[in-house]
DNA sequence: GCGATGACAAAAGTCAACATCTGTCAGTCC
DNA sequence: GGACTGACAGATGTTGACTTTTGTCATCGC
């Protein structure tokens, strides 16, 4: 006994390293137990199955994609500039991943790929603090959308292309950051941006 | 001799009709050269390799979809509204092919997704034909953009999640209409569009 | 002479015997 | 007595001998 008690917590952290070492075609649930130094039924006490303990692995994984962004959702500055650094730093998390340790990205994918519910719940999430942001926009009077949810989501899902895991493939094309430019360039005209009353500016003018 | 020639022509119908009927796993270059009365070496006459011949395939496939709507393009009405035609267009053709015959369809992204180089030829063809009506929108004086390639391009990536078939499961979600409503509605206004000189209207106010 | 053939080597795919893994549970150990 | 074990049945994966396919080319027949 003491010797650290079996938690939820150990076997996730076990769980996690196997699965980097072995990747999720190789890791078995014994292999978890073995890292831990117990039986695989003892596992099973505290995950019902080897897809709940995928699935929680997957869950972690994603919060420490949403988490980083929640912060800067919750900031006060120009909701513009913000939705723009949010943005940014979606992509930059996701290519930093894909681009560091594909492997493990790899993993990451085929993970989340069965971890549907998981997957619809942070998506939710971060639909969600678009939607913050552009709230705050509108009460700053940057943004003149009618209902921020249905913007929040429409600005999700058109870039979808610049941080949806299965384009992965695409983010390494020499012309990826031109296009998501333009993208981020109508998607602003979109939501009404002006100046701000008063206050920052950030950009020259383009082109 | 007389009894049809064998043309690459002959070939791609053959080629097509065996790989809906057996799947692209299944078709071997011996069915195809079967289905026409011919030995393989004969299918080999006309090309290099079946890679070769499977790209020819989805060229076709993919002219399908390209072809009506290089028309709509090419009209000469008011460009927010064939733009909005174009692009329901391109939705309606791919949810068609997705939703009538999922296993043809499946079958054709297999094809497509080794066939990179066929993809970027199209994809291109896509993006000049919003290109094209982005510049009639600027000549009508309905769209504010300055650089309608660019401004394609945008459009295009943007509603990737509506028309790239990897995105296919996703198309029956309840929600996928009212998804691109948002996002065509943050498009039309990043295109700066305006009520065109005079003349035709279409929706009335939303909500 | 030229399109077509079919025998062939190398590559790729199949499948059934075998091995490992998941999930359970009666029983052990502290 | 409750956390843990390990033997087990059924499900899932692996392996390697075997079959099929691809792509070539010397030869054929019109």
């Amino acid at each position: 006994m003491v010797e650290e008690a079996l938690t939820a917590e150990r076997i996730l952290e076990a769980a996690e390293e196997v699965l980097r070492r072995f990747g999720p075609a190789k890791a078995t649930v014994v292999d978890v137990a073995r890292a831990l130094g117990v039986s695989h039924g003892s596992v099973y006490r505290h995950f019902p199955s080897k897809t709940a303990l995928r699935d929680a692995v997957a869950e972690r994984w994603l919060a420490r994609v949403s988490k980083p962004l929640a912060e800067v959702a919750a900031e006060k500055g120009p909701a513009p500039e913000r939705l723009r650094r949010w943005l940014d730093l979606l992509i930059e998390l996701k290519r930093k991943k894909a681009r560091d340790d594909p492997e493990l990205f790899a993993t990451y994918r085929e993970l989340v790929a069965d971890a549907r519910d998981v997957v619809r719940v942070h998506v939710e999430t971060l639909a969600s603090q678009i939607a913050q942001i552009l709230a705050d926009g509108v009460e700053q009077g940057a943004f003149t959308i009618e209902d921020p949810v249905a913007a929040g989501w429409a600005v999700f899902h058109a870039t979808t292309k610049f941080h949806k895991p299965s384009h992965a493939s695409e983010w390494s094309d020499p012309g990826i950051d031109a296009a998501f430019e333009g993208v981020w360039s109508l998607l602003l005209g979109g939501l009404g941006a002006r100046e701000a009353p008063a206050k920052t500016r950030k950009k020259p003018a383009k082109k």
